[in-house]
DNA sequence: GGCCAGCACTCATCGGGGGCGAGCGCCAAT
DNA sequence: ATTGGCGCTCGCCCCCGATGAGTGCTGGCC
């Protein structure tokens, strides 16, 4: 009818958009005259009401009861991100200052600050995939703790550290761990630890029996380690959720959304998602196919070494939130992210 | 008047104690009618009444309003747990069970289960104090991952592993690491970084000049690694409260909670108190001095490595807790805990 | 054809009032 | 000392009517 093609013409889009808006400041359903006294248009609130009521046909708006005013759909946001947005990027200052906080000690500090940084800036969840690692060592160490406790210590290709304790059949020498941890790190360093095991199987045939087994043991510790550690994500601020209003008023569906937060392959699965593609991307509302989010928005860039995407950082909020605020400082974040990780 | 001297007669003891049972299974106000019903004594509503002015009088008991049954108060709560509770320990069938969750790959990650476990448990909140470390070391290496960046592994007393990145001002030779490595481990593995520090500058005052730099940023990093990791409090199962309806109709006293939560030095201190005395401890209420805690109490018990106390493990749930259930647990958790911190 | 003032209509919200029921305190009787 | 009885107090729930925001529609104007 009025609006052919289902094509929105611009005025349409100018009051979906300061609608949109208005509900995003102040959370309450926006009526007619509201519309009017915002859009910067000269209507009438009766002529505004037409365009509504178009609008509602087309869905992008929809109101909660008869006599309240109109509150955007999904799909309203959706339209609302993608095309009427306009996002203010952030400033140097306040770019530099970020970088500041982020610490850079070790990647796990690294992740939780990221994490951090987020919750904190935007008010809502952060949420950080921690980055993948390949697989190979770059050092590795053996340090007896006890009779048959022995303290596995491994550096990977990205300077991270991990630890695990074996036990032990047999009683080793100090000098054995050392020769041991030699004969690792001196033919092995860099190679994926399946690589490892056959070329050990080949090549050192002759090696004692007793420090084959050592071998084994570390091999497998090593291999645990890294599949352990091997995606992980780490969740901030959900505290921040409960002061949210459009969340906290159901408390089944709150409670539904903290189980989420505990579920951290569901929550992998999608972030992951968000790591095939470059740049900010918005899930709204039940578009990642969860019911625990459907009052909520996922915003999420990707974060990448050398190039290559090795990880997600997002933001978990009310579907009513400051996309405009909240997209550059995910963007950033994401960019803070790669270089500190690319200068290690 | 009838009760003298503020003591209970064994009838007032008993009403009390199915008082507080019955609350606790219910979590309604009871009355004189279900109290005449469930004691067991063979009294009528009415005399029981009488009991019941005389428990309210002393202060054990209210009525949130005038036509409602009774509460136990946090005195009453007290009195109960002091006096009239029965705990039925965990049978050692169970025990082994739990000895099987908690992980033993490192004292990270076993401090993190039992915190798991002790929430999985009892569907509140687990909170474990990381155990306080030594200030030694056990072993110390340095890493080259770049030109002026060097990975500093760092293995305390306890066998963990601390790590972190030093940025330095020269560049050294992967043997001169080893070298420094050498001088440290050699003569000064076990000592507090402090001692090293003043014993460096007494003994080494020959050591070359970028060598000793090197140090001081070795021995930087590592008292800052120690202090940072000093203690911290590990929390889990925060989600269960959420469905306790006596923590979750009060939404902004539900925020002070999980806002306390955050905060983890006030957390701290409380649970540092309970580290003063053996065995299993518990906070009713406002007993604590935290607000936050009025409608929650903790229940905490101390864990040892080598008969000294070096921690603290505890439950946080509402006051209106089974006691009898959550003790047990707290306190098995603390012992397993205990050895198996002491088996490395 | 676009715009708009006016009007009837709908419906969520809020406050007040009445019935209900649980539980208590008191008292007199045993 | 114990108990049945009685009156009383409140919290809870439901109903109701007033209020007000916002809509859809209509008819007239440019």
């Amino acid at each position: 009818m009025a609006q052919e093609f289902h094509a929105l013409n611009e005025r349409a889009q100018l009051l979906l958009k300061t609608l949109v808006e208005r509900y995003i400041a102040d959370g309450q359903p926006v009526g007619s005259r509201a519309l009017s006294k915002y859009s910067g248009l000269d209507l009438s609130p009766a002529s505004i009401r037409n365009v509504m009521a178009d609008l509602e046909d087309m869905g992008f708006i929809a109101s909660p009861h008869t006599s309240a005013g109109r509150i955007p759909t999904p799909r309203g946001y959706r339209f609302f991100v993608d095309t009427l947005l306009t996002v203010k990027p952030l400033d140097r200052i306040e770019i530099n200052q970020l970088e500041g906080q982020l610490q850079i000690n070790n990647t796990q500090k690294l992740v939780a600050s990221a994490s951090h940084l987020l919750s904190d800036l935007t008010r809502f969840a952060g949420v950080v995939v921690t980055p993948r690692r390949s697989s190979g060592f770059r050092h590795i160490e053996f340090l007896k703790l006890a009779e048959k406790r022995i303290l596995l210590i491994l550096v990977t290709a990205e300077g991270d550290v991990q630890n695990r304790i074996i036990q032990t059949d047999k009683t080793y020498t100090p000098s054995e761990l050392v020769e041991a941890a030699n004969i690792l790190n001196q033919n092995y360093a860099g190679c994926s630890f399946d690589e490892i095991r056959r070329r050990v199987h080949a090549e050192l045939k002759q090696v004692q029996e007793h420090m084959s087994q050592l071998m084994a043991a570390a091999l497998a510790a090593g291999d645990q380690a890294v599949s352990e550690s091997a995606e992980d994500v780490v969740i901030s601020g959900e505290v921040n959720l409960l002061g949210i209003d459009d969340l906290s008023s159901n408390m089944t569906k709150l409670r539904d959304l903290f189980n989420l937060f505990e579920h951290r392959s569901t929550l992998l699965q999608l972030l992951d998602h968000s790591s095939r593609a470059q740049g900010v991307q918005i899930f709204i509302g039940g578009e990642a196919g969860l019911q625990p989010l459907d009052e909520c928005s996922v915003v999420t860039a990707p974060y990448e070494v050398d190039g290559k995407i090795v990880g997600t950082v997002g933001v978990i909020g009310p579907t009513r939130m400051a996309y405009e605020r909240v997209i550059p400082i995910v963007d950033i974040t994401a960019k803070l992210l790669s270089s500190a990780l690319t200068l290690r």
